[in-house]
DNA sequence: CCAAAATTTTAGATTAACCTAAACTTATAA
DNA sequence: TTATAAGTTTAGGTTAATCTAAAATTTTGG
Protein backbone atom coordinates (compact mmCIF):
# COMPACT_ATOMS: atom_id res chain seq x y z
CA UNK A 1 0.00 0.00 0.00
CA UNK A 2 0.87 3.79 -0.35
CA UNK A 3 2.33 5.42 2.76
CA UNK A 4 -0.28 8.04 4.95
CA UNK A 5 2.38 11.03 3.12
CA UNK A 6 2.06 9.55 -0.57
CA UNK A 7 -2.01 9.73 0.04
CA UNK A 8 -1.62 13.44 1.08
CA UNK A 9 0.64 14.05 -2.41
CA UNK A 10 -2.41 11.91 -4.61
CA UNK A 11 -5.20 13.55 -3.36
CA UNK A 12 -3.55 16.85 -3.37
CA UNK A 13 -2.67 16.50 -7.50
CA UNK A 14 -6.54 15.36 -7.51
CA UNK A 15 -7.71 18.19 -6.26
CA UNK A 16 -5.22 20.95 -7.95
CA UNK A 17 -5.56 19.10 -11.33
CA UNK A 18 -9.78 19.63 -10.37
CA UNK A 19 -10.03 15.94 -11.39
CA UNK A 20 -9.14 16.37 -14.87
CA UNK A 21 -5.83 16.21 -16.45
CA UNK A 22 -4.53 19.26 -16.15
CA UNK A 23 -0.80 19.77 -15.64
CA UNK A 24 -0.41 20.27 -11.90
CA UNK A 25 3.38 22.12 -10.64
CA UNK A 26 5.91 21.48 -8.09
CA UNK A 27 5.06 24.62 -6.36
CA UNK A 28 1.14 24.68 -5.96
CA UNK A 29 1.75 20.83 -4.48
CA UNK A 30 4.22 22.32 -2.09
CA UNK A 31 1.73 24.98 -1.16
CA UNK A 32 -1.09 22.77 -0.11
CA UNK A 33 1.21 19.54 1.28
CA UNK A 34 2.77 22.57 3.32
CA UNK A 35 6.74 21.41 2.12
CA UNK A 36 8.82 23.30 0.07
CA UNK A 37 9.44 22.76 -4.09
CA UNK A 38 12.75 20.29 -3.26
CA UNK A 39 10.64 18.13 -0.90
CA UNK A 40 8.36 17.84 -3.39
CA UNK A 41 10.24 16.99 -6.32
CA UNK A 42 11.61 13.94 -4.03
CA UNK A 43 7.93 12.48 -3.75
CA UNK A 44 7.26 13.07 -7.24
CA UNK A 45 10.25 10.75 -8.29
CA UNK A 46 9.17 8.47 -6.04
CA UNK A 47 5.37 8.28 -7.12
CA UNK A 48 6.24 8.44 -10.72
CA UNK A 49 8.81 5.04 -10.16
CA UNK A 50 5.37 3.68 -8.44
CA UNK A 51 3.54 4.67 -11.74
CA UNK A 52 1.31 6.51 -10.21
CA UNK A 53 1.91 10.12 -11.32
CA UNK A 54 3.40 10.56 -15.35
CA UNK A 55 6.58 13.26 -14.92
CA UNK A 56 8.13 14.78 -16.91
CA UNK A 57 10.87 17.16 -15.17
CA UNK A 58 9.85 20.78 -15.10
CA UNK A 59 6.58 19.87 -16.74
CA UNK A 60 4.29 19.23 -14.28
CA UNK A 61 2.54 16.10 -13.04
CA UNK A 62 -0.84 14.56 -13.84
CA UNK A 63 -2.22 11.21 -12.42
CA UNK A 64 -2.14 7.86 -13.87
CA UNK A 65 -5.07 5.50 -13.83
CA UNK A 66 -4.18 3.98 -10.48
CA UNK A 67 -3.26 7.10 -9.17
CA UNK A 68 -7.00 8.66 -10.32
CA UNK A 69 -8.07 5.31 -8.19
CA UNK A 70 -6.20 5.89 -5.42
CA UNK A 71 -6.97 9.27 -4.72
CA UNK A 72 -10.49 8.94 -5.70
CA UNK A 73 -10.58 6.48 -3.00
CA UNK A 74 -8.97 8.46 -0.71
CA UNK A 75 -11.45 11.54 -1.12
CA UNK A 76 -14.35 8.41 -0.47
CA UNK A 77 -13.10 7.98 2.46
CA UNK A 78 -12.52 11.49 3.76
CA UNK A 79 -16.32 12.40 2.86
CA UNK A 80 -18.12 8.92 4.22
CA UNK A 81 -16.17 9.53 7.34
CA UNK A 82 -17.22 13.24 7.33
CA UNK A 83 -21.15 12.23 7.08
CA UNK A 84 -20.50 9.88 9.82
CA UNK A 85 -19.23 12.64 12.01
CA UNK A 86 -21.90 15.04 11.48
CA UNK A 87 -25.14 12.54 11.10
CA UNK A 88 -23.96 10.39 13.61
CA UNK A 89 -22.21 11.90 16.21
CA UNK A 90 -23.40 15.27 15.88
CA UNK A 91 -20.82 17.19 15.28
CA UNK A 92 -21.41 20.32 13.07
CA UNK A 93 -20.21 20.98 9.14
CA UNK A 94 -17.36 23.07 10.45
CA UNK A 95 -15.48 20.54 12.52
CA UNK A 96 -15.26 17.61 10.86
CA UNK A 97 -12.37 18.44 7.96
CA UNK A 98 -9.42 17.87 9.82
CA UNK A 99 -10.68 14.47 11.45
CA UNK A 100 -11.53 13.21 8.66
CA UNK A 101 -7.86 13.96 7.05
CA UNK A 102 -6.48 11.33 9.90
CA UNK A 103 -9.67 8.69 9.01
CA UNK A 104 -9.11 8.97 5.49
CA UNK A 105 -6.00 6.96 5.63
CA UNK A 106 -7.52 3.64 7.88
CA UNK A 107 -6.71 1.17 5.41
CA UNK A 108 -9.62 -1.59 5.38
CA UNK A 109 -11.95 -1.95 2.17
CA UNK A 110 -14.62 -3.84 4.29
CA UNK A 111 -14.39 -0.86 6.49
CA UNK A 112 -15.46 1.14 4.53
CA UNK A 113 -17.82 -0.51 2.71
CA UNK A 114 -19.87 -1.15 5.52
CA UNK A 115 -19.61 2.27 6.89
CA UNK A 116 -21.08 3.12 3.64
CA UNK A 117 -24.42 1.23 4.28
CA UNK A 118 -24.73 2.17 7.51
CA UNK A 119 -24.66 5.65 6.55
CA UNK A 120 -26.89 4.61 3.89
CA UNK A 121 -25.14 4.91 0.95
CA UNK A 122 -25.08 8.86 1.01
CA UNK A 123 -24.05 10.73 -2.24
CA UNK A 124 -22.80 14.20 -1.00
CA UNK A 125 -20.85 15.29 2.62
CA UNK A 126 -21.39 17.58 4.58
CA UNK A 127 -20.35 20.34 2.12
CA UNK A 128 -22.43 19.61 -0.90
CA UNK A 129 -19.09 17.56 -2.24
CA UNK A 130 -20.18 13.96 -4.13
CA UNK A 131 -19.09 10.52 -2.67
CA UNK A 132 -17.79 8.08 -5.14
CA UNK A 133 -19.22 5.12 -4.64
CA UNK A 134 -17.28 1.81 -3.69
CA UNK A 135 -16.33 1.43 -7.61
CA UNK A 136 -14.79 4.96 -7.68
CA UNK A 137 -17.76 6.49 -9.72
CA UNK A 138 -19.09 9.71 -8.77
CA UNK A 139 -20.64 12.62 -10.68
CA UNK A 140 -19.95 16.08 -10.35
CA UNK A 141 -23.22 18.07 -10.38
CA UNK A 142 -22.45 21.84 -12.27
CA UNK A 143 -22.65 23.78 -9.59
CA UNK A 144 -21.74 27.85 -10.59
CA UNK A 145 -20.83 30.33 -8.00
CA UNK A 146 -23.41 32.82 -6.48
CA UNK A 147 -20.52 35.64 -7.47
CA UNK A 148 -21.36 34.45 -11.34
CA UNK A 149 -25.32 35.07 -10.98
CA UNK A 150 -27.13 38.00 -12.01
CA UNK A 151 -29.92 40.29 -10.23
CA UNK A 152 -32.82 38.00 -10.38
CA UNK A 153 -31.81 34.36 -10.66
CA UNK A 154 -32.25 32.26 -7.80
CA UNK A 155 -30.84 28.78 -7.32
CA UNK A 156 -30.05 26.46 -3.91
CA UNK A 157 -27.08 26.43 -2.19
CA UNK A 158 -25.48 22.73 -2.94
CA UNK A 159 -22.07 23.28 -2.37
CA UNK A 160 -19.19 25.14 -1.05
CA UNK A 161 -15.41 25.70 -2.15
CA UNK A 162 -13.84 26.25 0.92
CA UNK A 163 -13.82 24.46 4.19
CA UNK A 164 -12.12 26.41 6.62
CA UNK A 165 -13.90 26.62 9.85
CA UNK A 166 -13.98 30.17 10.09
CA UNK A 167 -15.50 30.78 6.33
CA UNK A 168 -18.44 28.25 7.17
CA UNK A 169 -19.53 29.36 10.69
CA UNK A 170 -19.89 32.77 8.87
CA UNK A 171 -22.27 30.79 6.79
CA UNK A 172 -24.13 29.49 9.06
CA UNK A 173 -24.72 33.05 11.04
CA UNK A 174 -26.28 34.16 7.74
CA UNK A 175 -28.52 31.37 7.39
CA UNK A 176 -26.76 30.32 3.94
CA UNK A 177 -26.31 26.33 4.80
CA UNK A 178 -26.71 23.91 2.35
CA UNK A 179 -30.55 23.73 0.72
CA UNK A 180 -31.13 26.83 1.34
CA UNK A 181 -32.93 29.23 -1.50
CA UNK A 182 -31.74 32.54 -2.36
CA UNK A 183 -32.44 34.74 -5.28
CA UNK A 184 -30.26 37.08 -6.13
CA UNK A 185 -31.70 41.15 -5.56
CA UNK A 186 -29.04 43.18 -6.06
CA UNK A 187 -25.28 43.27 -7.46
CA UNK A 188 -23.45 46.66 -6.16
CA UNK A 189 -21.76 48.10 -8.97
CA UNK A 190 -18.93 49.92 -6.72
CA UNK A 191 -17.22 46.34 -5.37
CA UNK A 192 -19.13 43.24 -6.46
CA UNK A 193 -20.82 42.92 -3.18
CA UNK A 194 -24.27 40.94 -3.91
CA UNK A 195 -27.79 41.60 -2.23
CA UNK A 196 -29.58 38.16 -1.57
CA UNK A 197 -32.70 37.09 -0.04
CA UNK A 198 -32.81 33.91 2.06
CA UNK A 199 -35.75 31.61 1.79
CA UNK A 200 -37.68 34.25 0.33
CA UNK A 201 -38.14 35.99 3.74
CA UNK A 202 -34.61 37.34 4.77
CA UNK A 203 -32.06 39.63 3.05
CA UNK A 204 -28.65 39.45 3.18
CA UNK A 205 -25.27 41.57 1.69
CA UNK A 206 -22.34 38.77 1.22
CA UNK A 207 -19.34 40.14 -0.33
CA UNK A 208 -18.06 39.05 -3.49
CA UNK A 209 -14.89 37.24 -1.98
CA UNK A 210 -17.87 35.02 -0.08
CA UNK A 211 -20.08 35.05 -3.04
CA UNK A 212 -16.73 33.00 -4.99
CA UNK A 213 -17.11 30.26 -2.67
CA UNK A 214 -20.89 29.51 -2.54
CA UNK A 215 -22.10 27.37 -5.20
CA UNK A 216 -25.53 27.24 -5.92
CA UNK A 217 -27.89 25.07 -8.72
CA UNK A 218 -29.81 26.77 -11.06
CA UNK B 1 1.65 14.68 20.82
CA UNK B 2 3.17 11.14 20.77
CA UNK B 3 3.86 9.39 17.41
CA UNK B 4 2.23 6.58 16.35
CA UNK B 5 5.09 4.37 17.08
CA UNK B 6 5.63 6.01 20.28
CA UNK B 7 2.37 5.36 21.36
CA UNK B 8 2.96 1.41 20.58
CA UNK B 9 5.30 1.35 22.35
CA UNK B 10 3.65 2.58 25.51
CA UNK B 11 0.62 0.62 25.26
CA UNK B 12 3.24 -2.79 24.30
CA UNK B 13 4.82 -1.73 27.71
CA UNK B 14 1.02 -1.38 29.91
CA UNK B 15 0.12 -4.68 28.58
CA UNK B 16 3.18 -6.65 29.07
CA UNK B 17 3.11 -4.89 33.12
CA UNK B 18 -0.61 -6.11 32.73
CA UNK B 19 -1.69 -2.67 34.36
CA UNK B 20 0.24 -3.22 37.54
CA UNK B 21 4.03 -1.68 38.01
CA UNK B 22 5.73 -4.44 36.90
CA UNK B 23 8.94 -3.89 35.14
CA UNK B 24 9.17 -4.96 31.51
CA UNK B 25 12.05 -6.35 29.84
CA UNK B 26 13.11 -4.97 26.24
CA UNK B 27 12.92 -8.24 24.62
CA UNK B 28 9.45 -8.21 25.52
CA UNK B 29 8.91 -5.48 24.18
CA UNK B 30 10.76 -6.41 21.29
CA UNK B 31 8.67 -9.27 20.83
CA UNK B 32 5.42 -7.80 21.02
CA UNK B 33 5.83 -4.81 18.70
CA UNK B 34 7.54 -6.74 15.89
CA UNK B 35 11.23 -5.16 16.05
CA UNK B 36 14.72 -5.80 17.59
CA UNK B 37 15.97 -5.52 21.30
CA UNK B 38 18.78 -2.69 19.85
CA UNK B 39 15.45 -0.34 18.33
CA UNK B 40 13.72 -1.05 21.59
CA UNK B 41 16.48 0.43 23.63
CA UNK B 42 16.57 3.47 21.56
CA UNK B 43 12.97 4.31 21.72
CA UNK B 44 13.26 3.41 25.65
CA UNK B 45 15.98 6.43 25.34
CA UNK B 46 13.33 8.97 23.79
CA UNK B 47 10.35 7.52 26.40
CA UNK B 48 12.07 8.17 29.11
CA UNK B 49 13.29 11.75 28.23
CA UNK B 50 10.05 12.56 27.69
CA UNK B 51 8.99 11.16 31.05
CA UNK B 52 6.35 8.58 30.00
CA UNK B 53 8.59 5.17 31.32
CA UNK B 54 11.01 4.84 34.53
CA UNK B 55 14.23 3.60 32.65
CA UNK B 56 17.19 2.15 34.39
CA UNK B 57 19.53 0.42 31.62
CA UNK B 58 19.61 -3.21 31.98
CA UNK B 59 16.63 -3.41 34.63
CA UNK B 60 13.45 -3.00 32.60
CA UNK B 61 10.84 -0.20 32.61
CA UNK B 62 7.96 0.58 34.36
CA UNK B 63 5.52 3.74 33.24
CA UNK B 64 5.19 6.63 35.01
CA UNK B 65 2.17 8.88 35.87
CA UNK B 66 1.58 10.52 32.49
CA UNK B 67 2.36 7.42 30.66
CA UNK B 68 -0.09 5.41 32.20
CA UNK B 69 -2.42 8.11 31.27
CA UNK B 70 -1.60 7.70 27.91
CA UNK B 71 -1.24 4.22 27.23
CA UNK B 72 -5.19 3.75 29.21
CA UNK B 73 -6.63 6.32 26.69
CA UNK B 74 -5.29 4.65 23.84
CA UNK B 75 -7.10 0.95 24.87
CA UNK B 76 -9.81 3.21 25.66
CA UNK B 77 -9.91 4.16 22.13
CA UNK B 78 -9.14 0.99 21.07
CA UNK B 79 -11.82 -0.95 22.95
CA UNK B 80 -14.37 1.69 22.12
CA UNK B 81 -13.78 1.43 17.89
CA UNK B 82 -14.14 -2.21 18.25
CA UNK B 83 -17.61 -1.65 19.96
CA UNK B 84 -18.33 0.76 17.29
CA UNK B 85 -17.00 -1.85 14.35
CA UNK B 86 -19.18 -4.84 15.92
CA UNK B 87 -22.43 -2.88 17.27
CA UNK B 88 -22.83 -0.85 14.71
CA UNK B 89 -21.55 -1.99 11.72
CA UNK B 90 -21.71 -5.56 12.11
CA UNK B 91 -18.01 -7.00 12.18
CA UNK B 92 -17.74 -10.18 13.77
CA UNK B 93 -15.37 -10.30 17.28
CA UNK B 94 -12.62 -11.69 14.99
CA UNK B 95 -12.11 -9.06 12.19
CA UNK B 96 -11.98 -6.17 14.22
CA UNK B 97 -9.12 -5.91 16.35
CA UNK B 98 -6.44 -5.43 13.58
CA UNK B 99 -8.85 -2.35 12.10
CA UNK B 100 -9.08 -1.12 15.46
CA UNK B 101 -5.26 -1.12 15.59
CA UNK B 102 -5.41 1.65 13.30
CA UNK B 103 -7.64 3.85 14.85
CA UNK B 104 -6.87 3.64 18.17
CA UNK B 105 -4.68 6.42 17.09
CA UNK B 106 -6.67 8.71 15.47
CA UNK B 107 -6.03 12.06 17.75
CA UNK B 108 -9.56 13.79 18.81
CA UNK B 109 -10.78 13.78 22.49
CA UNK B 110 -13.93 15.41 21.33
CA UNK B 111 -14.53 12.47 18.46
CA UNK B 112 -13.80 9.93 20.91
CA UNK B 113 -16.22 11.25 23.51
CA UNK B 114 -18.68 11.75 21.27
CA UNK B 115 -18.39 8.24 20.03
CA UNK B 116 -18.09 6.86 23.63
CA UNK B 117 -21.77 8.67 23.78
CA UNK B 118 -22.98 7.71 20.43
CA UNK B 119 -22.55 4.16 21.74
CA UNK B 120 -24.50 4.50 25.00
CA UNK B 121 -21.08 4.54 26.93
CA UNK B 122 -20.50 0.48 27.21
CA UNK B 123 -18.54 -0.96 29.77
CA UNK B 124 -16.72 -3.70 27.89
CA UNK B 125 -15.52 -4.48 24.57
CA UNK B 126 -16.21 -7.40 21.92
CA UNK B 127 -13.62 -9.21 23.91
CA UNK B 128 -15.17 -8.36 27.49
CA UNK B 129 -12.18 -6.36 27.88
CA UNK B 130 -13.27 -3.37 30.01
CA UNK B 131 -13.65 0.23 28.55
CA UNK B 132 -12.04 3.31 30.57
CA UNK B 133 -14.25 6.10 30.76
CA UNK B 134 -13.09 9.60 29.76
CA UNK B 135 -11.30 10.15 33.17
CA UNK B 136 -9.14 6.96 32.64
CA UNK B 137 -10.85 5.35 35.08
CA UNK B 138 -12.02 1.41 35.19
CA UNK B 139 -12.44 -1.75 37.09
CA UNK B 140 -11.04 -5.03 35.77
CA UNK B 141 -13.64 -7.67 36.49
CA UNK B 142 -11.73 -10.64 38.66
CA UNK B 143 -12.16 -13.44 35.91
CA UNK B 144 -10.61 -16.61 36.19
CA UNK B 145 -9.54 -19.28 33.72
CA UNK B 146 -11.58 -22.41 33.13
CA UNK B 147 -8.42 -24.35 32.87
CA UNK B 148 -8.62 -23.31 36.84
CA UNK B 149 -11.63 -24.47 37.71
CA UNK B 150 -12.70 -28.13 39.11
CA UNK B 151 -15.22 -30.38 37.80
CA UNK B 152 -19.09 -29.46 39.13
CA UNK B 153 -17.94 -25.44 39.09
CA UNK B 154 -20.08 -23.47 36.99
CA UNK B 155 -19.59 -19.83 35.82
CA UNK B 156 -20.19 -17.07 32.65
CA UNK B 157 -17.84 -16.49 29.93
CA UNK B 158 -16.92 -13.19 30.63
CA UNK B 159 -13.68 -12.57 28.62
CA UNK B 160 -10.78 -14.04 26.26
CA UNK B 161 -7.12 -13.46 26.66
CA UNK B 162 -6.30 -14.59 22.94
CA UNK B 163 -7.90 -12.25 20.55
CA UNK B 164 -6.46 -14.04 16.94
CA UNK B 165 -9.09 -14.59 14.15
CA UNK B 166 -8.59 -18.23 14.66
CA UNK B 167 -8.92 -18.78 18.44
CA UNK B 168 -11.93 -16.37 18.45
CA UNK B 169 -13.67 -18.38 15.13
CA UNK B 170 -13.05 -21.82 16.84
CA UNK B 171 -15.30 -20.36 20.29
CA UNK B 172 -17.71 -19.47 18.15
CA UNK B 173 -17.98 -22.83 16.51
CA UNK B 174 -17.99 -24.20 19.80
CA UNK B 175 -20.89 -21.73 21.08
CA UNK B 176 -18.49 -20.95 23.66
CA UNK B 177 -19.29 -17.01 23.23
CA UNK B 178 -19.52 -14.01 25.73
CA UNK B 179 -22.33 -14.53 28.20
CA UNK B 180 -22.69 -17.91 27.49
CA UNK B 181 -22.76 -20.11 30.64
CA UNK B 182 -20.88 -22.97 31.12
CA UNK B 183 -20.26 -25.72 33.76
CA UNK B 184 -17.26 -28.32 34.37
CA UNK B 185 -18.69 -31.88 33.71
CA UNK B 186 -15.32 -33.63 33.78
CA UNK B 187 -11.78 -32.86 33.79
CA UNK B 188 -9.52 -35.63 31.59
CA UNK B 189 -6.69 -36.55 34.03
CA UNK B 190 -4.26 -37.74 31.30
CA UNK B 191 -3.85 -34.33 29.30
CA UNK B 192 -6.14 -31.96 31.13
CA UNK B 193 -8.77 -31.58 28.78
CA UNK B 194 -11.73 -30.59 29.92
CA UNK B 195 -15.85 -31.35 29.28
CA UNK B 196 -18.23 -28.61 29.63
CA UNK B 197 -22.06 -28.51 29.65
CA UNK B 198 -22.44 -25.52 27.76
CA UNK B 199 -25.95 -23.38 28.40
CA UNK B 200 -27.20 -26.51 29.89
CA UNK B 201 -27.85 -28.42 27.25
CA UNK B 202 -24.59 -29.20 24.53
CA UNK B 203 -21.65 -30.86 25.27
CA UNK B 204 -18.09 -30.08 24.57
CA UNK B 205 -14.85 -30.86 25.04
CA UNK B 206 -11.86 -28.48 25.09
CA UNK B 207 -8.26 -28.67 25.12
CA UNK B 208 -6.29 -27.05 27.81
CA UNK B 209 -4.85 -25.02 25.70
CA UNK B 210 -8.31 -23.59 24.62
CA UNK B 211 -9.26 -23.62 28.46
CA UNK B 212 -6.50 -21.18 29.77
CA UNK B 213 -7.37 -18.96 27.29
CA UNK B 214 -11.58 -18.38 28.07
CA UNK B 215 -11.96 -16.44 31.25
CA UNK B 216 -14.89 -16.62 33.57
CA UNK B 217 -16.77 -15.56 36.05
CA UNK B 218 -18.10 -17.84 38.96
C1' DC C 1 31.28 -18.31 43.42
C1' DC C 2 32.13 -17.80 38.94
C1' DA C 3 32.22 -18.95 33.92
C1' DA C 4 29.07 -19.55 30.29
C1' DA C 5 24.59 -18.14 28.68
C1' DA C 6 21.17 -14.79 28.19
C1' DT C 7 19.98 -10.16 27.93
C1' DT C 8 20.75 -5.45 26.92
C1' DT C 9 23.19 -1.62 25.13
C1' DT C 10 26.25 0.76 21.86
C1' DA C 11 28.26 1.53 17.31
C1' DG C 12 27.52 2.27 12.85
C1' DA C 13 24.21 1.95 8.82
C1' DT C 14 19.80 2.43 6.19
C1' DT C 15 15.33 4.44 4.65
C1' DA C 16 11.51 7.82 4.32
C1' DA C 17 10.38 12.41 4.54
C1' DC C 18 11.81 16.55 5.14
C1' DC C 19 15.02 20.87 4.83
C1' DT C 20 18.40 24.97 2.75
C1' DA C 21 21.28 26.60 -0.70
C1' DA C 22 22.97 26.33 -5.17
C1' DA C 23 22.40 25.04 -9.95
C1' DC C 24 19.62 24.52 -13.73
C1' DT C 25 15.50 25.20 -16.96
C1' DT C 26 11.65 27.77 -18.61
C1' DA C 27 8.88 31.93 -19.01
C1' DT C 28 8.55 36.96 -19.69
C1' DA C 29 8.97 41.35 -21.04
C1' DA C 30 11.89 45.19 -22.66
C1' DT D 1 15.99 38.19 -28.77
C1' DT D 2 18.09 37.96 -24.79
C1' DA D 3 18.61 39.09 -19.81
C1' DT D 4 16.31 38.70 -15.78
C1' DA D 5 12.75 36.57 -13.08
C1' DA D 6 10.22 32.63 -11.79
C1' DG D 7 9.97 27.89 -11.18
C1' DT D 8 12.24 23.36 -10.56
C1' DT D 9 15.75 20.16 -9.60
C1' DT D 10 20.06 18.63 -7.47
C1' DA D 11 23.43 18.43 -3.78
C1' DG D 12 24.15 17.71 0.67
C1' DG D 13 22.13 17.36 5.43
C1' DT D 14 18.78 16.22 9.40
C1' DT D 15 15.55 13.40 12.14
C1' DA D 16 12.72 9.33 13.42
C1' DA D 17 12.58 4.61 13.34
C1' DT D 18 14.58 0.75 12.10
C1' DC D 19 18.48 -2.85 11.47
C1' DT D 20 23.05 -6.04 12.28
C1' DA D 21 27.12 -6.91 14.71
C1' DA D 22 29.89 -6.20 18.55
C1' DA D 23 30.53 -4.90 23.36
C1' DA D 24 28.82 -4.66 28.00
C1' DT D 25 26.07 -6.27 31.84
C1' DT D 26 23.26 -9.42 34.39
C1' DT D 27 21.66 -14.00 35.36
C1' DT D 28 22.26 -18.73 36.24
C1' DG D 29 23.69 -23.45 37.16
C1' DG D 30 27.37 -26.47 38.29
MN1 LIG E 1 -13.10 17.79 4.21
MN1 LIG F 1 -16.21 17.78 2.86
MN1 LIG G 1 -8.27 -5.55 20.16
MN1 LIG H 1 -10.78 -6.15 22.35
Amino acid sequence: MHSFTEENYLKAIYHLSEGNSVAVSTNSIAEVTNTKAASVTDMLRKLADKKLINYVKYQGVTLTGIGIKAAVNIIRKHRLWEVFLVEKLGFKWDEVHDIAEELEHINSISLIDRLDDFLGNPIADPHGDPIPDRTGNFKHKTLIKVSDMKQGQGGIISGVSEHSSIFLKHLEKLSLTLGTKIIITDVIEFDGSIILTVDETKERTISREVAKNILVIL
